[in-house]
DNA sequence: GTCTCCCTGTTC
DNA sequence: GAACAGGGAGAC
């Protein structure tokens, strides 16, 4: 089960789940994978209980539960992390990683087969480290600063590692995962082996709109399903059917009709035209 | 900067 | 039965 939850894909579990968490209250916690919740899961059933939840928010690929007394819930999904409202009656499903018990009758359940994900519980002057260092938000967002061209180009200034390596750096660019970089590079016609460095103005400016529209798009399209992602009401998205490179090794180009390459760049597999990026 | 590790289901 | 999928932490 592959999901890689990446902006588009948190963003839409936002925007699913908020109706249904907004003002609601948490009545108890349940932990099955301890590992998994920071700072520990004796902290987070002792903290949580009776708080009630004031806003659901996305920064990067994290999703940010804040609490009535300014504590605050991060989680991040990583690879196969589902986070679900569901019926409290709901059987249990496996790999069940914690259920927060809704004074509504419902949970919120956060679901990972391969265990990578992670709960933080904090507040905002001890964040967690990779919320703390994180870039800026591609599209904007509420209260978090904003991707600026200029700091694209000042990032890369001194990198000869692949422009690809750049755009997966989440203190470069917030929310950004291996599929709609690929697709970033596709559409901006550059080799996403290319050293940072190398770019020219223009290839800049074409990179900087890719990167905007194929995230616009994604989330248009409430997000890509390649195996397992679903939004926080249980459903798939619909972008995998528009994606140009990704997946589609030794397919024809849709814009070329050459074969799409696949290769390792940035220790992550890696699908581009040959032909129309260059 | 690059590499390894974490983890399990799917693919080869 | 091994290789592979990959986000981010930590090692080097």
């Amino acid at each position: 089960m592959i999901s890689m939850p990446e902006l588009p894909e948190v963003e839409t579990v936002k925007r699913t789940l908020a109706p249904h968490l907004l003002n609601k209250v948490i009545t108890s916690v349940e932990v099955f994978l301890a590992k998994a919740i920071k700072p520990g899961p004796e902290m987070v059933q002792k903290e949580l209980p009776g708080k009630r939840i004031i806003e659901i928010s996305r920064r990067g690929k994290y999703l940010i539960l804040s609490l009535d007394n300014g504590q605050k819930l991060a989680f991040h999904l990583r690879m196969t992390g589902r986070l679900l409202y569901l019926h409290r009656e709901t059987p249990t499903a496996k790999h069940t990683v914690i259920i927060l018990r809704l004074n509504d009758g419902f949970d919120l359940r956060m679901v990972d087969q391969r265990k990578f994900g992670t709960v933080n519980l904090f507040t905002d002057d001890d964040p967690p480290k990779g919320l703390k260092n994180l870039g800026p938000e591609p599209l904007g967002d509420e209260g978090a600063p904003w991707l600026a061209l200029e700091s694209l180009k000042k990032a890369a200034k001194r990198r000869t590692a692949p422009i690809k390596a750049l755009l997966l750096d989440q203190q470069v660019i917030a929310g950004l995962g291996n599929i709609y970089t690929d697709e970033a590079l596709f559409l901006a016609g550059i080799n996403p082996a290319r050293p940072a460095n190398s770019l020219t103005e223009e290839e800049w400016k074409r990179l900087f709109r890719a990167v905007r529209e194929v995230l616009t798009e994604g989330i248009r399209h409430r997000g890509t399903t390649r195996r397992d992602y679903v939004d926080g009401r249980g459903e798939p998205g619909d972008h995998q059917h528009y994606l140009k490179v990704y997946g589609r090794r030794n397919q024809k180009c849709p814009v070329c009709g050459e074969s799409i390459n696949y290769s390792r760049t940035a220790g992550r597999g890696t699908y581009y035209c040959p032909h129309c990026q260059r």
